[in-house]
DNA sequence: CGACTTTGACCGGCGC
DNA sequence: GCGCCGGTCAAAGTCG
């Protein structure tokens, strides 16, 4: 059930997916989190009795008037860091992009727990990973792997308060159906492929994969003063609990909903 | 060998 | 103007 409210420069949509486990999220977060929400909180207000504690938030936010100012996606960056500047020929010019990448503040946020799944069927690839100042857990940004033209993005953070929400963010969309068959299993071919719906939590024990354990002693070493983290699924990073998610939603769900897309 | 993750550097915006 | 901060890039490493 999606309830869409067009304002005059915002969209707000509430989802409420009646699944099993889901949570809802306080207010105060999301405004702490989306500052350029402020002006949406009296719009929330109204609809805070509706959201029923199970109820999973899914908002759209589009504060700019210009939102589909479609660039190029062959506007790369090529200058970068000077590696082997030593070279003559540079011409000084950064070319600049003719569009500042940076907010294209058309973001979905969802809120999400490990038990909930997130319907996006799609293949991502991580492309960077960072530290995020108002919480102790990094924040990956994943995108399309059929990168080529696709602007999708993705970036999944965990909650500072509650450590078992994931906060999901989507920019920009799909501008092609289902990857064909998930030709390319980006970023889910990690996990095992039908066992894991079962064996999913003994595989969170540790299984196998050199880069998980690495990643998971790295963690354990940590320096995380978010410190004590308190179960073993909690010691896993966001991104490799999200993969897992999504490599089970996907082969779940996938042939169910060969269809499903989120076009509004 | 190709696709993906990792990770440090870089970049642009914003606040001081 | 400088430095912080969030987002992106791309080289190097890893996995299938
Ligand atoms: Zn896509």
């Amino acid at each position: 059930m999606i309830i869409p409210l067009k304002t005059q420069n915002s969209v707000l949509v509430l989802g409420v997916f009646n699944k099993m486990k889901i949570l809802c999220v306080s207010l105060e977060f999301l405004k702490q989190t989306l500052k350029f929400l402020d002006e949406l909180e009296q719009l929330y207000k109204p609809f805070y009795p509706d959201l029923n504690p199970f109820s999973t938030q899914t908002i759209i936010t589009s504060s700019i008037p210009v939102p589909l100012h479609v660039d190029e996606p062959a506007e790369k960056r090529k200058k970068k860091q000077s590696f082997t500047v030593s070279q003559s020929d540079i011409s000084a010019s950064p070319k600049p992009r003719r569009f500042s990448r940076k907010k294209q503040q058309n973001r979905v946020v969802e809120h999400v727990t490990a038990d909930d799944l997130p319907s996006d069927v799609w293949a991502w690839r991580k492309y960077g990973q960072k530290p995020i100042k108002g919480s102790p857990f990094p924040r990956s940004y994943y995108r399309c792997s059929s990168s080529k033209g696709c602007l999708a993005r993705k970036q999944v953070e965990r909650s500072s308060s509650d450590p078992r929400v994931f906060i999901i963010s989507y920019t920009a969309e799909h501008c092609h159906g289902h990857p064909t068959r998930r030709s390319s299993l980006a970023g889910s071919t990690r996990s095992k492929p039908l066992t894991a719906a079962k064996s999913i939590e003994a595989h969170a024990e540790g299984e196998t994969v050199k880069q998980e354990r690495m990643k998971m002693e790295v963690q354990l070493h940590g320096e995380e003063e978010g410190g004590k983290i308190l179960s073993p699924d909690l010691l896993l990073s966001d991104d490799e609990l999200i993969r897992r998610l999504e490599n089970f939603d996907e082969g779940f769900f996938v042939d169910q909903f060969p269809h499903f897309s989120r076009e509004m």
